[in-house]
DNA sequence: AAACTATATCATAATATAATTATATTATTA
DNA sequence: TAATAATATAATTATATTATGATATAGTTT
């Protein structure tokens, strides 16, 4: 698969509110499931499938230990991805305040 | 709106190859539909509605110009943030490759 | 003003994504 | 080994996104 429609799919990954949360709450390190679940406050099933979808992008990745299953992000890069995400946000709604 | 959901809205933007496509055209600079068209080589009427999501989005911005009408990222911020993704994307593809 | 060009909008059909419910798997503990 | 806990998978329904084709708008040229 070609790097650009890999990008497009780390954006699409990104680009539901559970999923990007669930990343956020990530930079801080492993969490395992059963606390995103209290955190990201969702059904077991869907919370699992967002996290299929995540790792599937590659985004994240699991460990077991024991029962419970530990996430963690792939690499730092995606805690700078999100600052930049941010950065642009900021800007967008700058633009579209003062345009419209 | 929350700065969040704001931030997942610009990731759902970006996560269609089309728009994509796009918005890595216009960071080259200001670019008219009729040029886009001939690029990204979709339908007119399908090109004219990922232009309008971007616009939503904020991540874009248009100005006539007699018949035609130019687009233009609003800030350098999104040509950084193309920069960012395509990081990600490497490490990813690592990842995945090593694991699986 | 009629014809044309560039772009946008609308309605709709096709397709993809998301959430839900039920069930399965895997490890742990009693 | 039966019961339980944590997580994943599958099937289904609900919802959102996308592409298409037709039509509208707005500026330009003849």
């Amino acid at each position: 698969m070609k790097m650009d429609s890999w990008s497009v799919k780390i954006c699409k990954a990104l680009g539901h509110p559970v999923r990007y949360t669930i990343v956020q709450y990530l930079t801080d390190g492993p969490r395992c499931v059963c606390e995103l679940n209290d955190d990201v406050g969702f059904s077991q099933s869907n919370l699992s499938q967002h996290l299929r979808i995540l790792k599937e992008a590659g985004l994240v990745r699991s460990e077991k230990d024991g029962l419970k299953i530990f996430y963690q992000l792939t690499c730092p890069e995606i805690s700078a991805l999100l600052g930049s995400i941010e950065r642009v946000t900021a800007c967008c709604l700058k633009e579209l305040q003062t345009n419209d």
